[in-house]
DNA sequence: TTCAAAACTACATGAACATGCAATTGACTT
DNA sequence: AAGTCAATTGCATGTTCATGTAGTTTTGAA
């Protein structure tokens, strides 16, 4: 039997949720809430398997939320049910700990399965959301691929610890190289990565995952 | 009509999956390939609208596979279909352009539905795979939550723009402020984020996601 | 209105950096 | 053995930066 909470601030979806839940063998609702202010109050009570969770709520947002029962009960498994499809939205509640997002106008039949699902150790998603995810992998894990600048393993060290603050006498210390030498190292990291400055250069190798 | 290709090494399994989608109604299998260079010839003759794809091949990895086939089309739907479910083959092929990852044991049925969701611009994941990509979300993405410092609009501008490699003189004209403000103001990051040096800001400010 | 904080401007100075030129060394090639 | 090339060191010079001190303006709250 999985013990399931209900948080969400329309009384027609939250009873309707309601009943759905406590039609299906294996899902029981124990509580449902109208804000997360409420629904944490009770959680050590209620010592429910899954959170329903809706993210506009008044009050505490439903990310709060999710922030706040992690803090609690870290294992917690937190299912977003939201109107919401933007990237915003989504990203900060699977970053903050849900564990599945579906838009509300997911069918009552496939809410049940996600969250069987979610308790089986899966991660149901809408298909949009999930191909949100996804692109975001695309677009922001461009590393090790594009424009190959071949830094050398001195100059990877120099330019690494040029991004934690060093100066030029401390990189020589710690690299057992003359003051000049450093000098010789980043006017060559300056030369492949046509830049003028330590900041660009340690800017641009952050962002393009070099270092 | 779903137009499909499939590369797969297993003759049996291939032929199970071109047998399975020919047999569904509004699917099509166009051509089956046991290894990516042949698919990737006949690629633009096929012109498939998804390329159902296994990862383990001899030659061509399908990694490497999926690379090439977005150089040439870059909007191809590839869905994956691999018996590994270890972190580098996942987010190897989501980063490359997959658009979802099912694990092989998959049924027959949910394979269907997975063509048909990728088809309507879903990202199918098996359970166990999403879980992966929504705890890497987790655990890799702890931005702006801890540490909260709090740079103000101007700050921020002027950090960006110095990550940018541009000069104090450059960031007083297009703040339209004046050299000394420039100073004022990193003086006052820096004093905020306890670093002595342009570099170290903007290495700071990268790391953490504030710019 | 009045006060306080934040934002802006100014000037000054020692430190750190960017870059040009040049010489030395060691490794590897032909 | 002579030659090439990367790594190293050295020196010099103009530029940019980091930071102390201090005055003015703007803005938001009491």
């Amino acid at each position: 039997m999985i013990r399931i909470i209900i948080v969400e601030d329309n009384k027609t979806i939250r009873e309707g949720l309601t009943i759905l839940i406590n039609s299906t063998d294996g899902l029981k609702c124990v509580a449902n809430y109208k804000s997360c202010e409420e629904m944490l109050q009770n959680l050590k009570d209620d010592n429910p398997d899954l959170i329903l969770m809706d993210i506009g709520l008044p009050g505490m947002s439903g990310i709060d939320g999710i922030k706040k029962v992690k803090e609690i009960m870290p294992d917690m498994l937190i299912l977003v049910l939201s109107v919401y499809e933007d990237d915003d939205n989504i990203f900060s509640a699977l970053c903050t700990g849900a564990c599945g997002y579906l838009v509300k106008k997911t069918p009552p039949a496939r809410l049940i399965e996600a969250i069987e699902e979610a308790h089986k150790g899966g991660s149901p998603m809408s298909a949009h959301i999930a191909r949100k995810v996804v692109n975001y992998f695309q677009n922001n894990m461009k590393k090790s691929d594009s424009s190959e600048i071949n830094l050398s393993d001195r100059e990877k060290n120099v330019l690494t610890s040029l991004s934690k603050g060093n100066s030029y006498k401390m990189i020589a210390d710690s690299e057992c190289i003359s003051l000049d030498t450093v000098r010789y190292h980043i006017r060559n990291i300056y030369k492949k990565m046509h830049v003028h400055s330590q900041t660009e250069a340690v800017a641009t190798a952050l962002r393009k995952g070099w270092i």
